[in-house]
DNA sequence: TATTTTAACTAACAACTGTTAGTTTGGGAT
DNA sequence: ATCCCAAACTAACAGTTGTTAGTTAAAATA
């Protein structure tokens, strides 16, 4: 089913501690001892520790960027889109909530692919936002304060990898069905 | 108007760096060079790194929960209850951006103080839900899952930090405004 | 003026960090 | 049987870490 490489099982135990403890409080040692190795053989797998930092960071951020062109150019209504990210955030997370924790709070610490990962971030942020003014424009959306909608539903989105794993028994559909509604419709009655 | 004692002086340094990059990447000599002054200087006003973080974080989710014992307390409707955990958030985030980071991704270094504050955390969100929770019994709030609203707005709320700082025009009294009316409306029109 | 306190300093420590070099082991291909 | 090679190992490195001990200069107190 999954032929995992060595050098993947090193990515997602390291992801894992990473999560836990952040990116600076893990070192080559505690990777090596959750894999029942010594830390010299992980070098025979990867080139160092902030290449795997990378790995882990960057694939899930062109996942996004992918994601969100997507939506961008599909010809749907902007409530629609909304759902659709919403989607998007969802279905990446629950694949790898681990990454998606270094992806939120370890990124400050890539070193020569920061610069890349904040470009991408910028970008996605700005294709969510010209999504949210389009709505307003095309009156489907509240005329009220966009930049607040904005960080509102990236901050939930964002936080996604704390709260799904507490919550395994709710399938992603479910999920992205009743956060949707909640982001969209609010809480009042 | 601001008689900073040495000791606040470090705490304030630190709590700006550990927002940069995290507590575990900060160093001794890191806090010292940014005050300028040398590492062992530090040691005659703190006992030691962890009392710093302590410092920071304990003193925050203090407040959080003097605050939301309040707010428990009065004799409100939900949403003007919602709107005031809004307002304490964006009141207390304002005031100490940095010191938010900490309480947000530092907890889990703190080793003699982690069960209390997950005490504290745990109580604050207990607190939140049973007030939605009542909010559904009467008719105040969507009969929809609470457990998802509670995440959502709770998410938002927690990433003031990051954003605050960024739109240093708007006013609390302004933010706490649109925020509330963003979480709790929704965004549709 | 004499004395105590505050807050800085230098020097050093033992432990830990990421990483490299060189070696060994065992299984698959020739 | 021989070779190859992936993947583990041991040993060691140079630099960094939090922290302590002991000292010093200036400011506050007596």
């Amino acid at each position: 089913m999954k032929p995992e490489t060595r050098k993947e099982e090193i990515i997602n135990t390291a992801a894992k501690l990473f999560k836990e403890k952040g990116y600076s409080a893990v070192t080559m040692r505690d990777i090596a001892t959750a894999m029942g190795i010594k830390a010299a053989s992980l070098y025979n797998h990867i080139s160092s520790k902030q290449d795997i930092l990378k790995d882990i960071i960057i694939s899930l951020a062109e996942a996004f960027t992918k994601g969100m062109l997507e939506i961008k150019s599909s010809n749907v209504s902007t409530i629609q889109k909304v759902q659709a990210v919403v989607k998007l955030h969802v279905d990446i997370t629950a694949q790898n909530t681990y990454g998606m924790a270094s992806l939120n709070n370890d990124w400050m610490h890539l070193e020569e692919k920061r610069d890349y990962y904040l470009s991408l971030r910028n970008g996605y942020e700005a294709d969510f936002r010209s999504i949210l003014l389009e709505g307003v424009k095309r009156n489907e959306i509240t005329d009220s304060n966009v930049e607040v909608m904005l960080f509102s539903i990236l901050s939930t989105l964002r936080s996604l990898y704390l709260w799904i794993p507490k919550k395994e028994d709710v399938s992603p559909q479910e999920l992205s069905k009743s956060l949707s509604k909640v982001l969209i419709m609010g809480i009042n009655n």
